[in-house]
DNA sequence: TCTGGGGTCCTAGGACCC
DNA sequence: TCTGGGGTCCTAGGACCC
C-alpha cells in the first residue's frame, strides 16, 4: 500500500504559517513579474479566480473582493518543504518526495490505514502548521484520486483511502478522466470525444486499442486503476537528466546587451546547481522568444556541445553569450531567454569502474547474470536507473512492432511472471 | 499595457553503419 | 503480392507533471 500525501494550497499555506491573522481570507500567489496566479487558497478558489490566469485578467475579482495577494516567495516555499518530508521521515522508512509539496510513503506494514492516514495528517499540521492530505490505495494513481476524494468530502477528514475490496466501480465513475494522474488536457479531450468521460470508463477501455491510440502510458494508468502498481516508489533522487534556467523579462527586450545579462545570470545560476549535484555538462543550450502571446510567436535556440565536460560558470557564460549573439536579431522584441544545460555525467565519472568492472568479469568469462548487473547499478544509482521491460513482439512480414510493457520492473526476479 | 519556471518520458523518423 | 536484415544514434515534437 502506497500513502500519498499532499501538502493543500501549499503555497498560500506556507503564508498563512507567518500570516496567522490570514487563516480565514482568500490569498493568491503571483508568479515571478507578478506575472500568473500561481496557487490559490481554497477562499479564492470559491470566488472564482482561476489557476494559472494572468494577474491583470483577475484584478477585478481580486479588488472586488479583497483578496490579499503574495509574490512568490520559492525560498521559503522549499524550506517549509524540507519541513514537511522531515515529518514525513518520521511515518515510514520508504519515502518518494515527488514535488515539493507531495511525497509518497510506502505504508505496506500498517494495519489501520485510516488510523496511520489520520495520525500524518495531524502530525503533519501540528508541527509545521501546513494542512495536508492522504491518500492510500494499493497504486499511486489510486492514491491520487484518494486525495481529491478527501477534497470532496469533509467527513473523510483528510484521509481518502481506497483499497481492492472497496466498490471500485462507484469511486471511479464519479472521477473525470481529467482528474485523474497522467491524464491531462490533450488526453482528456480526446478520451471524452471517445465516450470515456470518467475514471471507470476508461479502466474498462480496450487496452490494445489505447495502446495503440495513446501509447503505453495510458495503458499503465489503466493498470494502476485496477491496482497493479506500473510505477515504484522511488526513493533516491535519480541522477538529473537536464537543468534550465530562464526568465521572463517583464517587458520587451531589444538590446543585446541586456540578453546578454540575463544569460549570463542564468549561466551562474544553472551551474551553482550543476557543482550543488557533483555534474558536468558537455552540451549547453540558449534560446530567446517572443510575440509568445500574438499570433506571431517566434523563437531561436543554439546549442553547443563542449569537448570536455565542465562546471566552470566563467567558461560556460562565454560560451552562453557567443551562442546568444548568433541568434540574437536587432530590432527584435523578446519577452524571455534561457539556458539549459544537457547531457549531465557526473563529475566524478563512477560509471567507468562500474562498467569496467562488469566488462572485466565478462572478458574472464564469469557467470553474471543480468540480475547481478541491475542490482550493481541501481544501487549505485538508485533503483530505476535501469529497468527491464518486458517487450511483446509480433513478427511479419511486413510489419515489426516491439511494444512497451505496462508493468516493468527494477527486479529481475519479477520478470518470468510479467513476461 | 500586463501572460511562470522547471522538469520527465515516449514516439517517430532520418541518417548512417555493416 | 511485394521490399534484405539488423542495428545505432540523434533530433524533433508532443504529451504529461508540479
Amino acid at each position: 500500500m502506497i500513502a500519498l500525501v499532499d501538502c493543500r494550497n501549499f503555497y498560500a499555506s506556507c503564508e498563512r504559517v507567518f500570516r496567522p491573522d490570514l487563516a480565514k481570507t482568500p490569498i493568491v500567489i503571483l508568479s515571478s513579474n507578478d506575472g500568473c496566479i500561481i496557487a490559490r487558497s481554497d477562499e479564492a478558489k470559491a470566488l472564482g479566480v482561476p489557476m494559472g490566469e494572468p494577474y491583470f485578467k483577475a484584478a477585478h475579482i481580486i479588488k472586488e473582493f479583497k483578496i490579499v495577494v503574495f509574490s512568490a516567495n520559492f525560498s521559503l516555499y522549499g524550506n517549509m518543504s524540507n519541513r514537511v518530508m522531515a515529518v514525513l521521515g518520521e511515518f515510514s522508512d520508504k519515502l518518494e518526495i515527488y514535488s515539493i509539496d507531495e511525497a509518497f510513503l510506502d505504508c505496506s506494514q500498517e494495519k489501520d490505514l485510516k488510523e496511520y492516514g489520520r495520525l500524518i495528517h495531524y502530525t503533519v499540521r501540528k508541527w509545521t502548521n501546513i494542512p495536508v492530505a492522504v491518500g492510500i490505495a494499493p497504486t499511486k494513481t489510486l492514491a491520487k484520486i484518494g486525495c481529491l476524494l478527501t477534497k470532496r468530502d469533509p467527513d473523510l477528514c483528510g484521509v481518502g483511502l481506497v483499497t481492492a475490496n472497496m466498490d471500485l466501480t462507484k469511486i471511479l465513475s464519479e472521477v473525470s478522466v481529467s482528474d485523474i494522474w497522467g491524464i491531462g488536457r490533450k488526453l482528456s479531450k480526446s478520451l471524452k470525444l471517445n465516450g470515456i468521460n470518467n475514471a471507470q470508463e476508461l479502466r474498462m477501455a480496450d487496452l490494445r486499442w489505447i495502446q495503440k491510440r495513446y501509447g503505453i502510458n495510458v495503458v499503465r494508468t489503466i493498470y494502476e486503476l485496477h491496482g497493479t502498481a506500473c510505477s515504484e516508489l522511488r526513493q533516491l533522487r535519480p541522477i538529473r537528466k537536464s537543468i534550465c534556467s530562464s526568465r521572463s523579462f517583464g517587458r520587451k527586450i531589444t538590446e543585446l546587451r541586456e540578453i546578454e545579462e540575463a544569460v549570463a545570470a542564468y549561466v551562474s545560476r544553472a551551474a551553482e546547481k550543476l557543482r550543488s549535484e557533483e555534474l558536468k555538462t558537455t552540451t549547453i543550450g540558449v534560446y530567446i522568444r517572443g510575440g509568445r502571446f500574438t499570433n506571431s510567436p517566434f523563437s531561436q535556440s543554439y546549442f553547443v556541445n563542449l569537448f570536455n565536460p565542465t562546471d566552470d560558470t566563467s567558461f560556460l557564460i562565454k560560451i552562453a553569450q557567443t551562442a546568444i549573439r548568433k541568434i540574437f536579431k536587432a530590432g527584435i522584441r523578446y519577452e524571455k531567454c534561457g539556458v539549459s544545460f544537457f547531457n549531465l555525467s557526473l563529475k566524478s565519472q563512477h560509471q567507468l569502474p562500474l562498467f569496467s568492472s562488469i566488462n572485466q568479469d565478462l572478458m574472464e568469462g564469469k557467470q553474471l547474470n543480468l540480475g547481478t548487473i541491475i542490482d550493481k547499478l541501481n544501487q549505485r544509482y538508485g533503483r530505476d536507473t535501469l529497468f527491464i521491460s518486458a517487450c511483446g513482439i509480433t513478427p511479419s512480414w511486413k510489419t515489426k512492432a516491439i511494444k512497451m510493457s505496462p508493468h516493468y520492473t527494477t527486479d529481475w526476479r519479477q520478470l518470468p511472471t510479467i513476461g
